[in-house]
DNA sequence: GGATTCTGGTTGCATATTGCAACCGAACGG
DNA sequence: CCGTTCGGTTGCAATATGCAACCAGAATCC
């Protein structure tokens, strides 16, 4: 799972940029979370060349956010999110709200995350205080190591 | 702030990594929550080459990230974040707090963010429902448009 | 106030990454 | 079987990045 140097070695964003800040990367990690497993699958949805995409499922599966999974009836290959890589719905559900806060125009139309139970979109995720009151940047501080 | 072309028009996770989804983009906005708001300051806190730099600066600017303050005091630039670029809050939170759950061993030390009214660690962001209960990625499907 | 340093860049060139098209063997479909 | 799809690999061209040198204007030193 470890880049042979992080890019800086105690601050966790800068570490998981090292393992996923990459367009191709979180854009497959978006499909993967879409139901989508095959290579061509990929391949077709994004539109990125196929060496490329190798080589990003190679890195996603050495690092422990994807695997791949060879049936017995299918001998193809099959990738799926592992539990780490699930772990990572909460950034693609941030980076999504944030563009539809902030990358559409009022009138622009954009695909929508249902919550099955209620069918309704998801309500906006945000960092709360216990007291439930959002907790804006210029509340808080990095505490260096 | 448009690109010319979209990766993908109706994906509102596409369109925020077509503006955001580049490391060096994504942490200059960290160094941003940081409070640094120098040229000089992000080129040493992240080892940028100074043109990628330049560079990168420049998009933020163009698509609304970051502006540009020139005071009367102090003729040289100074980089802030707009209320757009404040708004990626929750995404920086979101980068950080998985690679503290997943790029780190458990005896490994890390930077911590921390919020000022109690000095402790922020607590976790994450989708809930209305009661309160954790939403995963099987509860929820993307509806095209 | 003159010299020196710092800042915020730009430019040119070398190197690394990406994209494209062709190709390939194994597997499937009829 | 014969053709097609799948999951790649390879080689080459185009693009992006990194590095070092350079530069003008502002600030600092003395």
């Amino acid at each position: 799972m470890t880049p042979r140097t992080w890019t800086d070695r105690q601050c966790p964003v800068a570490r998981t940029l090292d393992l996923v800040g990459d367009r191709w990367v979180l854009l497959i990690i978006r499909d993967a979370f879409d139901g989508l497993t095959r290579f061509s699958e990929f391949q077709r949805s994004l539109g990125i060349a196929k060496n490329i995409l190798a080589d990003r499922l190679r890195l996603l599966v050495e690092n422990g956010i994807l695997r791949r999974v060879d049936t017995g009836a299918d001998s193809r290959a099959h990738y799926r999110l592992t539990p780490r890589g699930e772990d990572l719905f909460t950034v693609i559900v941030g980076l999504r709200q944030w563009g539809e806060r902030n990358a559409f125009e009022a009138d622009e139309e954009h695909s929508v995350l249902i919550l099955e139970q209620t069918g309704e979109p998801l309500p906006n995720i945000d960092p709360v205080r216990a007291d439930g009151g959002r907790i804006v940047a210029r509340d808080t501080h990095v505490q260096k190591v």
